[in-house]
DNA sequence: CGATCGGTGATTTTT
DNA sequence: TCACCGATCG
């Protein structure tokens, strides 16, 4: 029994600032909008209020995000705030790349680049292939091979220094010659979707009322050029984002955008100044990290102190965490109002083995792609050469591949590829048969029996039943898709691919569920755009957070970051760092940006003991976790080595809460009070 | 071929 | 600061 919200029911509940947004009719408008003050709420309500109270018809609205989650979210709510209005009446309502594909497919001309509209999208990984494979053919001399991804990536944002590293190489070869072949098997990468789609919107008229922008702040210059060849005469830009989270630069976004592109466009800028997030200490004690704090104001009461813990190291910090949120859970704290955020992925690990001991639910947030899972990424291969006859990249991946294909050489693929041999292989026919074969073919369920894919997944091994089920629930996917847009079976399979390529398989998804009630693991990166009541951030050392920066600018976007996760707290913030850190890389010891807060913001607490009785615990972590060079966090705690002044090398043996017993290499072992001990943790 | 030297980067990640 | 890669030397 959802009640219908009207436009004016949503617009009323807006505050001056946000309701001058929305109605704003200027020619380009940037708002900056502030932490946590409403932006997609604006957002949502300047769609609305074009379309119920100006005319303006959906199909005239660009409606441009980063993440699909952030698309969606902004679909799913307008069609609440309105029944009427369908998914697919907001066509240009979606991701920089997944707009981009949809104009090459039904707006822009794509066979003047030599491509065919029927053209599939690549995924990085395929994109690798492509470049392995190439380098095989034509015998580049490639060096770096391991780092080329990076080096690609480099070459995009013309950031040429580590593309062309000291030693020449034919790096730039290779690219004109994957341009070719990208063309040659009717591919597009991600990139080229959006520089394509530039190149060819000059050449047609196409001229949207609106073209409105989520996250500004995140766009690079691709996306920027995009916006602009969008663009018409009459065309209205409303652009929302914040510079104080900037936090993708790395990645090609920059941090003089707002300035650069209000010079540009000469746009009116607007604020959203008013947060209605976190209470009022935590906002105080965030503002340290940002430039233009005087715009940010409070609206929520001055709530509790921020608390500031050190633990001894990320073991010692895992158990306290899960020791005080069942403590919470306790007391009647849902687990999903909970989040853990730290610097880098892998210190997930001990809280992950942690938690699974101490039965705390969580989710981390890792994204899985069809690598993860062999058999998928075999059989998503499989299905692209089978559905494009141009693509014999994938056909020599399928065919060389030796768990599932037929494991063939190179030299005999190209025998069959060439078809001028005799030689043949039964795989490689049904994949040049299968689109005469589709044609004919009322029901579509038999795709895993024409394949004879029972002997191909080898009914002998382990992982049979599972990768089965696999290639059988993608299948039903494939199908379910194709029904609900109309098409047939190759159109469908190539929609679902392609779409899968921007979207992600919802089979392998692992994207957090916030609504399930779960503890929330994740980066600083990964929590823009979130809020949580309870919100812990972890290892607050310096090389860590922040983490070890080469100029200035990598550490005001350290700031930044620390800044974005400060301000999803809603009630609750605890700041954490370690003593001991067992890491060189990693300091001992309070970061830099502690000592920026107020004192009147924290309370501090300690915990720097090691409780004895949990060594045994620690061994057992240790080894679930695995020899993996990620488990190097805690393994250097098993025995952690010390050095004395007087005694020389040791390493720790035992400890309690007050003593620390070290075995020396030449004078035995010796007891020591914790606190004031003369030891250098090494 | 093994030792050594020099240069480079590591982390964050969406599509 | 360390780990890794590629080049060069004996």
């Amino acid at each position: 029994m959802v009640a219908l919200k009207t436009f004016d029911e949503i617009f009323e509940k807006l505050n001056k600032y946000q309701k001058e947004a929305v109605t704003d009719e200027s020619l380009t408008t940037l708002v900056n909008a502030n932490v946590g003050s409403g932006k997609t709420t604006v957002l949502i309500a300047k769609v609305l209020y074009q379309h119920f109270n100006k005319g303006v018809a959906f199909k005239d609205m660009v409606v441009l995000t980063f993440t699909n989650k952030a698309a969606g979210e902004i679909k799913k709510r307008i069609i609440e705030a309105n029944v009427n209005i369908k998914d697919e009446d907001m066509l240009y309502f979606g991701t920089f790349h997944s707009v981009a594909l949809k104009m090459l497919k039904t707006l822009l001309p794509v066979d003047t680049l030599g491509y065919t509209s029927d053209f599939t999208v690549m995924d990085p990984e395929e994109f690798l292939e492509m470049a392995m494979e190439l380098i095989l053919e034509k015998n580049f001399n490639i060096k770096y091979k391991n780092k080329l991804i990076k080096r690609f990536e480099r070459l995009k944002i013309a950031e040429t220094s580590y593309a062309r590293m000291k030693y020449k190489d034919d790096i730039e070869a290779l690219w004109e010659a994957l341009c070719i072949e990208k063309r040659k098997q009717n591919k597009m990468d991600f990139q080229d979707l959006i520089l394509n789609a530039i190149n060819l919107l000059e050449t047609v008229a196409f001229s949207p009322k609106w073209i409105i922008v989520d996250e500004f702040q995140d766009c690079d210059e691709t996306q920027l050029k995009f916006i602009k060849a969008i663009k018409n005469e009459e065309t209205r830009i409303f652009a929302v984002g914040d510079p104080n989270q900037i936090i993708y630069t790395w990645r090609g976004s920059r941090i003089n955008i707002f300035t650069e592109f209000k010079k540009e466009y000469n746009a009116i800028e607007l604020t959203l100044p008013v947060n209605y997030r976190s209470s009022a200490n935590i906002l105080e004690l965030a503002k340290c990290f940002i430039v233009g704090q005087a715009a940010l104001q409070s609206t929520r009461e001055v709530g509790k102190l921020v608390s500031i813990l050190n633990h001894y190291d990320p073991f010692n910090e895992a158990n306290y965490l899960a020791e005080k949120i069942t403590e919470l859970h306790k007391s009647g704290v849902n687990f999903k109002d909970i989040a853990v955020f730290y610097r880098m992925q892998k210190q997930s690990q001990v809280i992950e083995e942690v938690f699974n001991k101490g039965k705390i639910p969580f989710e981390v947030s890792v994204r899985k792609t069809l690598t993860d899972i062999p058999v998928l990424r075999w059989f998503v291969a499989l299905l692209k050469a089978s559905t494009n006859e141009k693509d014999t990249g994938n056909l020599v991946t399928v065919l060389k591949d030796k768990t599932f294909g037929e494991g063939l050489t190179r030299l005999k693929i190209n025998k069959i590829v060439c078809d001028k041999s005799e030689e043949s292989s039964s795989l490689c026919n049904k994949i040049r048969g299968f689109e005469r074969w589709s044609i004919n073919v009322a029901c579509t369920h038999n795709i895993y029996d024409y394949f004879d894919l029972d002997s191909y997944l080898s009914p002998t091994s382990s992982t049979y039943g599972e990768n089965k089920e696999y290639v059988h629930t993608l299948i039903n996917r494939i199908l379910q898709y194709g029904s609900y847009k109309g098409y047939d079976i190759t159109e469908g399979i190539k929609g679902f691919i392609n779409s899968s390529a921007l979207y992600g398989v919802d089979i392998l998804k692992e994207d957090i569920h916030i609504s399930e009630d779960s503890v929330k693991l994740m980066t600083l990166h990964a929590c823009k755009g979130l809020e949580f009541k309870y919100v812990f951030i972890i290892g607050t050392n310096n090389g860590l957070i922040p983490l070890h920066s080469r100029s200035s600018e990598e550490d005001e976007e350290e700031k930044r970051l620390f800044f974005v996760g400060i301000t999803r707290a809603i009630d609750n913030l605890e700041i954490s760092y370690y003593t001991s850190t067992g890491n060189s890389r990693v300091m001992s010891g309070k970061s830099s940006f502690l000592y920026m807060l107020p004192k009147h913001l924290i309370k501090s607490g300690d915990y720097n003991e090691v409780k004895s009785d949990l060594r045994a615990f620690r061994h057992e972590i240790k080894n679930n976790m695995g020899k993996s060079i990620k488990s190097e966090l805690i393994d250097n705690q098993i025995k952690i080595k010390v050095r004395h002044g007087r005694y020389g090398l040791g390493t720790v043996e035992s400890e309690d809460n007050d003593t620390i017993r070290v075995l020396f290499e030449n004078y035995g072992m010796k007891e020591f009070t914790r606190g004031f001990n003369p030891l250098e943790f090494l």
